[in-house]
DNA sequence: TAGACTTACGCCCTCTGCTGGTAGATC
DNA sequence: AGATCTACCAGCAGAGGGCGTAAGTCTA
């Protein structure tokens, strides 16, 4: 099953119920298959994705009270039917059985899948539903062999032999004839079924078999299906024409196996073992009891090992080293997972549906989510959903008060989506969802043949064609296209503080007011093309962004986020140190020294 | 039953890509 | 001087690597 998660047994596992399968073909290909001994199946789709295709109608019927069974998840690939088992408990003897939609493709018609109620914290369970026209052999290749075990441990398949021959087919049988002609396969349901007599020329024997799964190829994510030949005794009370057939042989290991495979349940989850002692050791992860305490932080521990772990992280003690690096570690498990990552490359969760391999198996899962596309964490202040816990307890950082203001406050007045007729009230949810218009289109000029990425740079351009200039300055009325050709404007022409940036020819001194119009001047007047007009006047600074001091530069984050905050706004790419008072370098010659305060002045708005 | 082994969850980190805002360069 | 384009930065999120630790399971 490596690659795939099977995460939710309500949706992923059913029961055999009335499979019916093609005898004869079967029969042959058996022979096939027990040259490997194994049957294999590969896994499948989600059910999802099939709901739509069930057919409606429920089984009603019941699930033997108690035990552990083993449930057939089904799907299909693209040609074919596969099928997965996996165990399923029951606990309870009178489960309610209700009828959920999924599963089922299209020509599976007649199959229906049904959970039990989990009210009591029943695992789930799925079945197949009666009336199956499916043939089983287009599905699954199964093994019989002698294995048998006890009613009370497992949940049994019965075979009720419709046609000459009890067979199964194999998963590539190709020549399988329709399902009509199929051996039904059953579930045993003691005291409640009431098995039909066979049909005249059939074979009049009950057969059962016990359905078992492990896991297969992991390279090709399969799971061996093996169905195990058992017959065994009818309760009393059963009629007889019900009782299935009992070999003395087989008899005998039932009886052992029964006595092995009891299994033991904990009345408090759903944990079942064969062995008592394992039942006790797992009861005691109900208790609250750590009697094994850390006597360096009084941390409590239930067992002397963890307790020796915990020290060892006390200690630094790490006995397990790395042959091929300097890395220790506490447990083993922490060494064979390290020289998988760093030495040996060893990845053994693979994923079905992509090159992607890891080393851990939470690793996989949390791939998978990138194709499923699940987001299961949910932040509770935004419509944010992250894929795993990091990623949401990083996004609530952006949860704090600029931020807040900024992305998640609710506006009376919609935003708009620029590409379809969305609206959003939050910022967020309106940059999210602009976000799935990623690349969608390209802006042309309705004018011209212009064309550009953004939307931003289309509306400026705009402009030019319609004259449009939106940016009014309040002092003159002047008008502009570009908020930042106003700031400029502004800047220049009604800001009493603001220094204008002169660059002065180094040989003759003449100031310009544009660098590059500067270096067009200063190859001039090198080569001696032309004359200085303003020497002696270039009592003025330099160019002034090399004047900021450099441990803006240096910004690490906590500085920066100082430095970019006046009086509680966020002003992004000035950053400026916040009153430092250091005069700025080339302002040595005015009247007054240019200080840090002067450059704020000039930048707040 | 203790200890080894396995599994699962969580945390933190880096790398990468995208977007909005801005400054600077170019025409 | 204005229009346009490009580069840069900060912030955020997606994806994945690596490790720490607790708990479950297996086995001698």
């Amino acid at each position: 099953m490596a690659g795939t998660e099977v995460s939710d047994p309500l949706e992923q596992f059913t029961k055999i119920k009335e499979l019916e399968m093609m005898p004869e073909k079967a029969s042959e290909e058996e022979e096939e298959k027990e040259k490997d001994g194994v049957c294999r199946v590969k896994e499948h789709p989600r059910p999802g994705e099939m709901e739509a295709e069930c057919t409606p109608g429920a089984l009603q019927t019941g699930i033997p009270g108690g035990g552990q069974g083993l449930a057939l998840a089904t799907t299909e690939d693209s040609e074919k039917h596969v099928l997965a088992l996996q165990a399923v408990h029951l606990s309870s003897d009178d489960v309610a059985l209700q009828e959920v939609g999924w599963l089922l493709p299209q020509h599976q018609a007649g199959m229906q899948a049904v959970v039990p109620q989990t009210g009591s914290g029943l695992q789930s369970l799925l079945w197949l539903g009666e009336g199956s026209q499916q043939s089983l052999h287009q599905c699954v290749a199964i093994h019989l062999h002698d294995e048998v075990y006890s009613l009370q441990e497992v949940e049994l398949m019965e075979f009720h032999v419709l046609e000459e021959h009890v067979a199964v087919a194999g998963e590539d049988s190709k020549s399988a004839a329709s399902p009509d002609e199929g051996v039904g396969l059953r579930k045993f349901e003691r005291g409640q079924e009431e098995i039909q007599p066979p049909a005249e020329g059939r074979v009049d024997e009950k057969q059962f078999f016990l359905v078992e799964a492990r896991p297969g190829d992991e390279r090709r994510n399969e799971i061996v299906l093996t169905i195990s030949n058992l017959n065994i005794e009818e309760p009393e009370d059963k009629p007889a024409s019900s009782q299935p057939h009992v070999g003395k042989d087989n008899s005998a290991k039932i009886q052992n196996k029964t006595q092995g495979k009891r299994s033991f349940h904990c009345d408090l989850c759903m944990f079942t073992s064969s062995r008592i002692s394992s039942l006790n050791r797992h009861m005691k992860t109900h208790s609250t009891e750590k009697p094994h305490i850390c006597h360096l932080c009084l941390k409590a521990f239930r067992t002397v090992t963890l307790l020796r772990n915990h020290l060892n992280t006390h200690t630094g003690t790490r006995p397990y080293k790395c042959g091929d690096c300097d890395m220790a570690f506490v447990t083993s498990g922490e060494l064979v997972r390290h020289r998988r990552y760093k030495h040996t490359h060893e990845k053994p969760f693979k994923c079905s549906m992509c090159k992607y391999a890891s080393v851990e198996a939470s690793k996989l899962k949390r791939h998978i989510r990138s194709h499923t596309g699940e987001r299961p964490f949910q932040c509770c202040l935004c419509s944010y959903a992250s894929k795993d816990t990091y990623k949401l307890k990083r996004h609530m950082r952006t949860h704090s008060g600029v931020h807040l203001r900024n992305l998640h406050t609710y506006r009376d007045t919609g935003l708009n989506c620029r590409y379809c007729s969305a609206v959003f009230h939050e910022r967020y949810d309106f940059i999210q969802h602009q976000k799935t218009h990623k690349n969608e289109k390209k802006f042309k000029c309705e004018y011209c043949s212009y064309a550009c990425k953004q939307e931003r740079h289309m509306t400026v351009h705009i402009r030019t064609h319609t004259g449009e200039k939106p940016f009014v300055c309040h002092s003159c009325n002047k008008c502009f296209r570009q908020k930042q050709l106003l700031n400029v404007h502004v800047k220049k022409h009604h800001n009493t503080n603001f220094i204008p940036t002169v660059y002065e020819c180094p040989k003759c001194g003449r100031a310009f007011s544009r660098w590059n119009n500067m270096q067009t001047h200063s190859k001039k007047c090198n080569s001696g093309q032309e004359k200085s007009t303003t020497s002696g006047k270039g009592k003025r600074m330099k160019k002034r962004k090399p004047a900021i001091p450099q441990e803006a530069d240096k910004r690490d984050e906590a500085a920066a986020e100082e430095a970019v905050l006046v009086n509680g706004e966020r002003y992004p790419g000035e950053v400026v140190p916040v009153g430092c008072g250091e005069t700025i370098v080339g302002s040595e010659d005015l009247e007054e020294d240019v200080t840090c305060e002067m450059i704020l002045n000039v930048l707040d708005k």
